[in-house]
DNA sequence: AAAATTAAATGATATTTATCATACTTAAAA
DNA sequence: TTTTAAGTATGATAAATATCATTTAATTTT
C-alpha cells in the first residue's frame, strides 16, 4: 500500500503540516477504500471513527430535509478531507457524502488524528481554519438561498462548480451532475432548473452538451448571479 | 470593575473550562462596553483583536447581500461569545453584530485568549465544538431556506426565537423585532411576513400584541414548520 | 400636544416558481 | 437488438411570493 508521506494529496489539505513521523504512523494504520458511484462514504446521523482523505473522485454532501427533499450543501473533490468536524466535536456526521463517480479514499483512524491534534498545534489549527472557512461559506450560502431568486442562484452555482472542478478538454465544467442534482443544489424544482438552463443557452451564456455544461460568458453569469 | 471569576456568564459558555488563574488574567485585561440599541459590536469585513463575552442584551448577526438586502443569520444573547471564529482562523469578521437592545459586553484581548488556547486543550476544544455546532446549524439553515416555503420558514423561526429568548411575563417571545427583521430572518418581503403573521393570528396559532408575539399552539406551529 | 416620521396592515396586481401533463432522448436491462 | 426505464425538455396552468399603492397605527421630533 502506498505511503501517506508520498501521497501528493497531503500537499493540498490540513495534513500538510504533519511531520514525517506522523505521516508514517498514518501510513501504517490507514486503510484504502474504493467508493463506487452512488455509494455513501458517510451517512447523516451515523457516527464515524476516523478521517477520510479523498485521493480522487468527486462526491456531494447532502442533507435530507424534513419534507423529504435532498439538499446539496457542498461538493468535495480529491485533496479534500471529510469527517474532521465529527471527530473534533465528537458528534455524529451531519451530512451524507455520496460519490458522484468512483472514488479512492484513505481512512485514518480517529486515534491517530487525535494524537496529532494533541501533539501538533499547527495541524489542529489547520483543522479549525478549515471548519471556520466552511462556516463562513455556509453563512454566505444561507444569505443567497434566502434572498436571491432561482435564476441568480443558478448562475452563482455554475460559477462555483467551475471554480471547484475546473474545466475539461472541451471547456466544459468538469463534473457530471443530473439536472435534478443541480436543482437540489440551488433549491428549486427540477423542471425549473432545466428551463433556466435552456434560457441561459438560448441567451448564449452557456452551452449544454449532453449533461455537460460549458460557460461561454462568465461575466454575464457573474452579473446574473448579482441580479443584473 | 467586576471579576470574570465571579461573572455568572462564565458558566454558560466555552469559558467555563478556564482555570481560576486564567480568569484572573482575563479580569485584569478585559474592558467592559455598553453597546446601545442599533449600534454595531462587530462589522463585516473588519478585523478584531479579541473575544466578546455578552453579559446581557441581545443582538442580531447579519450579512449584507450583493443585492443590498440584509439577511439575519443568527441571534445572540447573554452568555454567548462572539469573535472566536475570527481569532481562531485569523480572518476578518464575517458578520455584523447589531444590538437589538442595550448590551453589556466584556472584551478580552486576543493575546489572553490565544494563551488559554495553547495552555488549556479543553478550552480550545470547547471553542471548536462551538464553531462545529454553528456549522451544523448553518447547514440545516441552508437546507430549510432552499427547500421550504416562506410559511414553513416563518413557523420554524418563531419556534426558534422562543427557544433562544424564552418568554416574558405575558407569555410572549422575549425579544422585540420589527416585521422587517422577521422578514430578513426568513428571507422574504416585509409585507409577506406581515401577511403570514396575520394569517397565523387569524388561525389562532399565535397572538400579536404590538410588536410582541405569543405562541398559542406550539404543536400547530411545529406541524406548519414541517409542511403540514 | 401637534406635526412629522416610521412601522404595520391590507388590497390589487405582477412576477416568480411549482406542479402536472406529455413528448422526446438517452442510457440501461432483458 | 428490443424493451424498459430514467433523464431531459417543454407547454399549460396553478400556487406562492413580490411589488406597488394606500390606509391606519405607533413612535419620535419639534
Amino acid at each position: 500500500m502506498s505511503k501517506c508521506g508520498q501521497c501528493i494529496m497531503k500537499r493540498f489539505n490540513a495534513l500538510k503540516t504533519l511531520t514525517h513521523e506522523e505521516l508514517e504512523r498514518f501510513s501504517e494504520h490507514k486503510t484504502s477504500l474504493l467508493i463506487k458511484k452512488g455509494e455513501n462514504l458517510m451517512t447523516e446521523g451515523n457516527s464515524i471513527n476516523g478521517l477520510y482523505c479523498i485521493r480522487d473522485g468527486k462526491c456531494k454532501l447532502t442533507k435530507l430535509n424534513t419534507n423529504g427533499k435532498e439538499q446539496i450543501i457542498k461538493f468535495i473533490k480529491g485533496g479534500d478531507i471529510l469527517g474532521h468536524r465529527s471527530i473534533l466535536s465528537d458528534e455524529p456526521v451531519g451530512l451524507n457524502a455520496t460519490a458522484l463517480e468512483d472514488m479512492h479514499v484513505c481512512f485514518i483512524p480517529k486515534g491517530d488524528i487525535l494524537d496529532s491534534i494533541r501533539d501538533n498545534p499547527q495541524f489542529s489549527l489547520n483543522l479549525i481554519r478549515n471548519i471556520s472557512l466552511q462556516l463562513s461559506q455556509a453563512n454566505t450560502s444561507i444569505s443567497q438561498m434566502a434572498q436571491k431568486p432561482v435564476k441568480d442562484r443558478l448562475a452563482e452555482t455554475l460559477l462555483n462548480l467551475e471554480d471547484i472542478f475546473g474545466i475539461d478538454n472541451e471547456g466544459c465544467i468538469d463534473v457530471v451532475l443530473t439536472r435534478e442534482e443541480i436543482a437540489n443544489t440551488i433549491g428549486t424544482a427540477t423542471e425549473s432548473a432545466i428551463r433556466l438552463l435552456s434560457n441561459l443557452k438560448k441567451d448564449g451564456v452557456i452551452d449544454l452538451i449532453g449533461k455537460k455544461i460549458k460557460i461561454i460568458n462568465k461575466n454575464m453569469l457573474k452579473n446574473l448571479s448579482e441580479g443584473y
